[in-house]
DNA sequence: TATGAATGAGGTTTCATTCAT
DNA sequence: CATGAATGAAACCTCATTCAT
């Protein structure tokens, strides 16, 4: 039998907070990603849930509470995947390449992050803001993008003066408007191909654009 | 002082319905794109206004009514305002960048349309598509830019194969990322610039960014 | 040219309050029926109008008055068509089911009027109450009623006793029933037949059921 | 006075789903039956309950919820106590008039269910129509008086070929008429006789009516 | 730790009625 | 006589949050 508690298991009660916390943060990531924080319902997200709506606050305090634990863990995760992409010894051009390929596809793939994100700056980053550390350990994608750079440019492929911040903008300007945008701008310009398709065709437009203008 | 139309002002009985409606408009615009559809709310707006909530209910039905009707106003200014810039027999290059530099800037000063598409698209464009005969509208700009692309290649100064609607696509991912993402983005990655400085900046990268992409 | 007073006859208006009146009270009368008192509506008994809204309350005061001037007229129609039966010379017994035919039949055709008596009653005849004379209206049946009795007693064809109030009671009792609770009686008690079989055989049993109760 | 019950009355919160649910349709019933379904207030009805309005909401969902609860219940308890006479031995003329008399007198001890049928009938059974199982319940009757019909037949004591549906129309005619057209018939056709005398005498009308319909 | 019942404040919407012309 | 704009009060309903067990 072996440390089994009472009443584990059958009715989804878990008595693991852990994953009862991480139960709920995925709930609420897909529900405020797909409704907005205001149009969001803590009582839907606790319906999803396996636990029920009092350990949403008991874990989370309130509905703010909630939303800052969805977004604190929604830019976790993004950054630490996007470090999993190696420049080590690369040519540049093809890490920058792989780089922006890899932004674009993550994003479309995950679009609830952009979402998030979206919906974070429709309430001006106030919950954000409130998140301790945060801003430092976005500080990761900077340093990445400023050592392609500087390879970049010493190897004489990209052209003098380039900063990692500007990059970052441009590459999140394609990756994020390509998913935030997609419903008004398919729906008012509408192209007569399939979504694997346009999607590919947009990609090489973001990687074009972004390495003409980094090339001299 | 002279000049004070007659009912005008004061205690806000109008009996001027166009007025009226534009006035709860206006209004309904600027809260809206401030705390989103599902965070607006009706009874601030009509305190706001000149009128009263009835009077929104009067002309526009419902709250979601009122939203479409905002939209709609706001997609067919934008419009209107794009078909001012003159590319006649402009050069292209310089038509090219005017274009993007009047959308950047257009864009930057009227952050609550950028807003307001950001939170249709939240709402997966379902007002957007209650709107008849919005997409028509906007096929205005593919036309404008689908001649400039035309007298360009023409030319010899843009590649060939260019396609209106992924230009369109480009300058509107920059202009919009710009007004949208900017609480989360200058939060995370904060520049010692003033706001002016910035933005000259980045419309700078725009404007490169395009121009490179569009040349042979 | 000839007396044409401005205006007239192009959209509605007809300058005639007689023709007004009537036309509101008309367009009232059904949709009271339709909805109810608490459940009609000023504001689409208009629309239904030729006239406006404004020539509700100019004529009629208020809601209520309305209501009230509908069911007065109602009524008044309804004791008027019930005189038109004669039953002068005419066999008792012939008289009677004529009388009980003629009620069901008329009743069923116009359900407009047991509805509005229907409703009324919801509202404990508050409304009736405030129209003067409609009482003494609405003794001609009864006095009919004891003509009939009276000549058939004399001729030994009906029971001693029999009293009018009574007599009318029960023809309107199944008269009134038929058609007021039409819908819920024909939802529970679904019966395999047309509508114009089942009224025929309702009409049937009023009709037996009564004279039965008439006869020695 | 000992017997109460661990915390009843005072201060309303009961913890009770079953009780607080039972209290709301008690209410709920009776104020429906006094001011229809669009005269009904909700407001109202929760400040004569010994909840808040929030708990309507909570377990009716709407006001059209609450109110097809309460003609679920009505219809229930109707023929819950329909099903209480007894046809087992007794002479069939003799059960006849029982059931005639027991459902004259329930329904006019008990008017707001018929009032609340009339209600429904307004509405043309549409929220009836929403109750699931509702017919097959309401079939009991049919049962009962097909068992009924048939004794008296092979007794020779009915007439041949009556069908439960007619009689119970009739019966039902009676009962129901008496009830909910009380308000406008004894305003307009005033008896000078006591309350309880006049409603003896319908009952005899009814009984005798019935009775005669019935036999040979 | 966990649950379902309960809540008050506030949200959207509706309605009979009146006003300005 | 006639109209469409305008209104305040009150209706229905929702939401984040807390309580009792």
């Amino acid at each position: 039998m072996a440390r089994r508690k009472q009443g584990e298991g059958s009715s989804g009660r878990t008595n693991d907070p852990e994953r009862t916390k991480a139960d709920i943060l995925k709930v609420a990531s897909r529900h405020f990603a797909e409704h907005g924080f205001s149009g969001g319902r803590v009582d839907d997200i606790a319906k999803e849930t396996n636990t029920s709506k009092r350990m949403i606050y008991y874990y989370f305090g309130s509905k703010d509470g909630l939303y800052e634990a969805v977004l604190e863990r929604a830019y976790l995760d993004m950054r630490r995947i996007e470090l999993e992409i190696d420049i080590p010894n690369m040519d540049p051009l093809l890490a920058l390449r792989q780089i922006v390929e890899f932004t674009f596809d993550h994003q479309f793939r995950n679009p609830w992050f952009a979402r998030l994100v979206a919906i974070e700056n429709i309430h001006h980053a106030s919950h954000l803001k409130q998140i301790a550390g945060i801003r430092e350990h976005n500080g990761s994608v900077l340093f990445q993008l400023e050592k392609l750079i500087r390879i970049g440019e010493e190897r004489g492929v990209f052209r003098k003066g380039l900063k990692a911040v500007d990059l970052h903008w441009m590459i999140s300007a394609f990756a994020v408007f390509n998913v935030v945008n997609e419903s008004t701008f398919s729906f008012l310009f509408p192209v007569d191909e399939t979504v694997e398709k346009q999607q590919s065709n947009r990609r090489t437009i973001a990687v074009d654009a972004v390495m003409r203008w980094c090339q001299p």
